[in-house]
RNA sequence: GCCGGAGUGGCGGAAUGGCAGACGCGCUAGACUCAAAAUCUGGUGUCAGUGAUGGCGUGAGGGUUCGAGUCCCUCCUCCGGUACCA
């Protein structure tokens, strides 16, 4: 600590405070403190890609950083600490290419990214640190497996999964994006392969109870309450005619039971071949061969032009024994509900698009609410001749038997009505259906966490015991994935071969290995204990800890990361393993970082290196075309990626991380524009002119311990309580905006408070530590500001005498008038009417209303 | 289609129903300089006017209110998510 430069300096102040910290571990989390209260704040931790850090990391970890330094001075006992997400594909795909081991790029990235998350400065216990690709995590990962297991929750499967050729590897239903991978976006077809599938189903009604009760951004609660996907509704039994067979469907509208004219079976449905009749054998076949070849990226495209095929077989309706023709289509679908539909034609869309293209029958069972028809454009006769389709509410007719009539009632009153009575009779229950589907949990890749399982020779599946944790990832010449979806770790002979140290009996281990999710779904509770070779986490440590009050990360992850956590967790605190029934109260995701683009007058993106920028014009360096600036994702053909690591040696540290959260509301989508930097780096220039001499570096002798004007004050006082309300609140923008407010009017005072520019120092340091620390040692402190008492505001030197008040006439602003800052409506009033200002405006008119709000403003409305 | 979020100067953005445009960028004039950069001081929504000042202005249209960027209704555009889930 021997550099001490006169002038702003950050290159030279940023490492000596980060050894500083280092040094001293200043930012400690002190396990199970009674003296302070705990706050435990989570980012979302990355995968250390080989390309190092972005500019949308800091982004979110400098937000929770504030928040932590802002906390901490506020007397909490916080944890904030980093780790690594480091399984997965990229540097898998890397050691393909070169040969060169996972672990060593993934050691080598870790590094990378480590070093450059110290420079930001950001304040993590650093002896928390965890990697889940270290065996002394992934052991507990296994552990938790294990429970998983134990509880009934882990089954082997065999049914045709996502699987990815490209990427050699199933994907779970989240990664799937319209038929494409999520990662890499190749395509994805159906195949069955031997899979290792968590039953998360069972929890889906707890994961949605959960939802409500939690302090996150509505958007994503609502994409897990639609990923869930609850539906109420009823299984009806309909007879097949001339069979004993019956089919039961699934419906959420009873209601319209007497308008069902035919019937859907997926074509995966196991009665299809049954009830199949031999004239339409061929033709159902080949339809079922067709659906079963066709990749989900083809069946979603498909989803405009419906297919199907009749199977020759009816069913009679249970409510009025009509016969209904059975039809196979690939719109049902056989994993949703019971793999088949009773359609009605006049009231669901699809089922209305299928009986046209088939020229199925069309019965309108339903009198439609005649205003809400018009406004969606139908003309009620169409429905009710069954040329339009109509899912809205409506009064039913045409549905009577001898027992139950539904003529006259709404949708919602039959449905309770129809239910009822079939539940009664025996041939329909209420039931209810989630669209959430099991979770498949492994993936036929080397660099992921090994199943603690084994295939033992007499055909039982063996369970590791805990004592044999981790199962290590053996070492291996080649990680590549096969065709026919066998993993890599089939060919590491020495390490398949398995022998139960209990029994001695014989057995090969499991080859898949875990999805990246599994070492992410609990990584927060091992931040905890990160050291514990005994347990995953100490149960006291946990109780003080958990839950964590704040998480913050991308709102990428709302139904993979988050969905498949909560569910690792409700499963360990219903093993009484964790305290708390949801990990996380608080979320909030950051808004993107976008880069600046150009298009040119064709909307064409221009990548950034062929533009010419004069006279604040943007021109093709080529054709010579003007373009326009926009916002876009920033990406490499785009030549638009802002680079941290330039920014911060430009600028420094605290600048980056100043205009960061300078740059708009923290949860926003945000364009990055450089010249933004300038205007904080200028700022903290400032900042160090207003209290050091640039020729000593020595604070400068205009700063006294003189009492401030009452003016002086008052701006310090109002500083105090915007800048700390505003952090509490994470709306850093303003935060920031209320320094440069205070800066502007003290750096042109003659003479300063040394108490205000110390105050002013704690009130800039959660977001711009480094000059923070700096300056506050040369202001004559020996120790860190970082558990400073945060400074206080007092009410009372907020007030003024005398306050500026606008006078209205008729709501149009026409005087600015000083009045006595406690003057009451009736003296506020009085003293407007006798203004020069307002005269005028009121003189010769008729009063017809006074408006008068004691420090706000006065409105008089004439006539 | 459905769900969620957002539309405010040249740009990023600010405004418990109470002076729209804080703060910053950019631009612009001036000071300093032989000059430039940096720095400092002032100006900067728009239209009219030398000016004080006045008209207009928060995606469009309507409504509530003394008063609407903010609340309500209808619509448009953009972003994110999702989609044969019966």
């Amino acid at each position: 600590m021997t550099t001490r430069p006169n002038t702003y300096s950050p290159a030279e102040i940023e490492p000596k405070w980060q050894a500083f910290w280092k040094e001293n571990k200043t930012f400690k989390a002190v396990d199970c403190d009674k003296t302070r209260e705990k706050l435990y704040v989570l980012d979302m931790f990355p995968y250390p890609s080989g390309a190092g850090l972005h500019v949308g990391h800091p982004e979110g970890y400098t937000a929770t950083d504030i928040w932590c330094r802002f906390k901490r001075m506020n007397g909490y006992n916080v944890l904030h600490t980093m780790g690594w997400d480091a399984f997965g594909l990229p540097a898998e795909q890397y050691a393909i290419k070169t040969g060169t081991h996972p672990a060593i790029t993934t050691a080598k990235n870790v590094a990378t990214f480590k070093k450059q998350l110290e420079m930001f400065g950001f304040s993590f216990d650093w002896d928390r640190e965890i990697n889940t690709t270290d065996p002394g995590y992934y052991k507990w990962t296994q552990w938790i497996f294990s429970k998983l297991y134990e509880k009934g929750l882990a089954y082997e499967s065999h049914e045709p999964v996502n699987w990815c050729p490209a990427l050699g590897t199933v994907l779970a239903n989240e990664e799937v994006i319209n038929g494409r991978s999520e990662v890499g976006n190749f395509p994805v077809v159906r195949k069955p392969i031997r899979q290792w599938v968590l039953k998360i189903t069972d929890y889906a009604q707890q994961l949605l109870d959960g939802i409500d009760g939690l302090d996150w951004p509505e958007g994503t609660k609502e994409m897990q309450k639609n990923w869930i996907g609850r539906s109420t509704g009823a299984e009806v039994d309909f007879k097949v005619a001339d069979s004993d067979e019956t089919i039961r469907v699934y419906t959420t509208r009873p209601d319209t039971l007497f308008g069902a004219t035919y019937m859907v079976l997926a074509p995966e449905h196991p009665l299809v071949s049954k009830i199949t009749t031999p004239d339409r054998k061929a033709a159902v076949d080949k339809y079922i061969d067709i659906t079963r070849t066709k990749s989900d990226l083809a069946r979603t495209e498909d989803t405009k032009e419906k297919t199907g095929e009749f199977t020759g077989a009816y069913a009679i309706n249970p409510v009025n024994h009509v016969k209904i023709p059975i039809w196979i289509s690939d719109y049902v679908l056989v994993s949703y509900g019971t793999g088949a539909i009773m359609a009605v034609p006049a009231h669901d869309t699809r089922d209305f698009d299928f009986a046209t293209k088939f020229n199925l029958p069309i019965i309108c069972i339903m009198t439609p609410d005649p205003k809400a028809c018009e406004a969606a454009g139908i003309k009620v006769e169409d429905v009710l001749a069954g040329k339009a389709c109509w899912t809205e509410d409506g009064v039913l007719m045409n549905s009577s038997n001898d027992e139950i009539s539904l003529d006259g009632l709404h949708v919602a009153d039959s449905k309770k009505a129809i239910t009822e009575w079939m539940h009664k009779k025996g041939i329909g229950t209420p039931t209810v259906n989630f669209k959430l589907r099991d979770w498949l949990f492994s993936r036929q890749r080397y660099w992921g966490e090994p199943f603690p399982l084994v295939h033992m020779e007499d055909g039982t599946i063996h369970l590791v015991d805990e004592s044999e944790l981790p199962v290590v990832l053996p070492e291996m010449e080649n990680y590549k994935p096969t065709e026919d979806g066998e993993p890599p770790l089939a060919r590491a002979t020495e390490w398949l071969n398995y022998t139960d140290p209990k029994t001695g009996k014989k057995g090969k281990r499991e080859t898949n290995t875990m999805p990246q999710w599994a070492g992410s779904c609990w990584y927060y509770l091992r931040y905890i204990d990160p050291h514990n070779d005994k347990q995953a986490w100490d149960p006291e440590k946990e109780k003080y800890w958990m839950p964590v009050d704040l998480y913050v990360g991308g709102a990428e992850h709302a139904v993979l990361h988050l969905l498949y956590s909560r569910f690792w967790h409700k499963v360990l605190y219903d093993l009484g393993l964790v305290s708390h029934p949801e990990p996380w109260k608080r979320l909030i995701h950051q808004g993107m970082i976008l880069g600046l683009s150009y298009k040119d007058q064709r909307g064409v993106l221009v990548p950034n290196d062929l533009v010419d920028a004069r006279d604040g014009k943007y021109f093709h360096k080529e054709t010579g075309e003007e373009l326009t600036q926009l916002p876009a994702k920033m990406s490499k053909s785009l030549k638009n990626v802002v680079n941290p690591d330039e920014v911060i040696k430009k600028y420094g540290a605290d600048s980056f991380r100043l205009y960061e959260m300078f740059m708009g509301p923290l949860r926003e989508v945000k364009p990055w524009n450089t010249e933004g930097v300038d205007g904080v780096n200028r700022f903290l220039n400032r900042v160090w002119r207003m209290i050091i001499d640039v020729n000593t570096g020595d604070v400068l002798p205009d700063i006294n311990d003189e009492p401030m004007s009452k003016e002086a004050e008052r701006l310090l006082h109002q500083t105090i309580k915007k800048v700390t309300e505003d952090i509490d609140s994470l709306s850093y923008n303003t935060a920031i905006s209320q320094l440069m407010i205070f800066l502007n009017e003290f750096s042109k005072m003659p003479k300063r408070n040394r108490k205000a520019m110390e105050t002013f120092v704690l009130l800039l340091s959660p977001m711009a530590p480094h000059i923070s620390e700096e300056l506050w040692q040369r202001l004559g402190h020996n120790d860190t500001l970082a558990y400073a008492p945060w400074p206080k505001y007092d009410e009372a030197k907020l007030k003024l005498d005398e306050i500026q008040i606008v006078v209205q006439i008729n709501g149009k602003p026409r005087a600015r008038i000083m009045v006595p800052a406690d003057a009451d409506k009736d003296a506020l009033l009085a003293i407007a009417k006798a203004a020069d200002e307002v005269k005028p405006h009121i003189d010769g008119k008729t009063i017809v209303k006074e408006i008068a709000v004691p420090g706000r403003l006065i409105n008089i409305v004439v006539k």
